[in-house]
DNA sequence: CCGTATCCTCCTGGATACTG
DNA sequence: CAGTATCCAGGAGGATACGG
């Protein structure tokens, strides 16, 4: 509603020297508000799921451990309202809601992808790194 | 149920009980709880910013807009603990912190700016998708 | 079956003040 | 400068019940 009043270039002064940085990290800019978005713990994982074809509400419901109905409706209405999901809705009785990934959220995808696959690689590194920091934490400091 | 009523993309099985998924979605899995900490919004900033050398504390704080002093070091722990920041305290006085990256870390990064590509060049088109949805919902449901 | 609405809890995360 | 500690508001998110 209130925004338009500012509009950040992509190229941004730094305030470390000049420009280090390369994108933009204010508060208010389009990429910081997207990215929440995106990085989102639920959507990460319906994005995730919604490659693989056409899902119904409540097989997606079923399929994402944990989370809860009123999460997954705001979830995906977010999806649905940032054009990465679209919602169809089947006429019969009893109601039939599919979900599948727009093109715009099928290019999404590959990056999500690419996340889950570090994650997969990487997982037990990440595990020894813990383990190792808190050895660390609990030994050291008394 | 039925495997032939449900349409089924090209590389995936019949039904989508427990074949179609490519990676665990459990909530107790690895994988979950790492997607959970690097899909984190201040973590995906800092990693980010992170790649372009090493910074001190109050140079992310300052560059990273919103961030409280407090979410900043849980971050920068949380980051340390996974292995993916270092931080090297320098006894001096006044005392001065660095945190850089780490090889593993590193290799996240890669995958971030892929993320925060995304996000910039499909900027213009959410934007739209949320006009067009929020246009189609005030006018559409009174 | 697919939601919306309501209530309520809990945890995130900001503000502030204090140490080394 | 670089934290830690404490307090507290607000929103995320779960449980439940009901409507289409």
């Amino acid at each position: 509603m209130e925004e338009g009043t500012l509009k950040s270039p992509s190229h941004c002064k730094g305030t470390k020297d000049d420009a280090v940085r390369q994108w933009d990290v204010r508060e208010d800019c389009e990429v910081r508000q997207i990215l929440d978005r995106v990085a989102d713990k639920w959507s990460l994982l319906v994005v995730a799921l919604l490659d693989q074809g056409s899902w119904r509400f409540t097989e997606l419901r079923r399929e994402i451990d944990g989370i809860s109905q009123r999460m997954l409706t705001v979830t995906l209405r977010n999806l649905e309202r940032d054009g990465l999901v679209r919602r169809t809705v089947h006429p019969v009785v009893p109601p039939r809601v599919d979900y599948e990934l727009t093109p715009l959220g099928a290019t999404l995808h590959d990056t999500i992808q690419a996340l889950v696959r570090w994650t997969e690689s990487h997982q037990e590194e990440i595990a020894a790194a813990r383990a190792a920091y808190d050895a660390r934490a609990t030994g050291d400091t008394p």
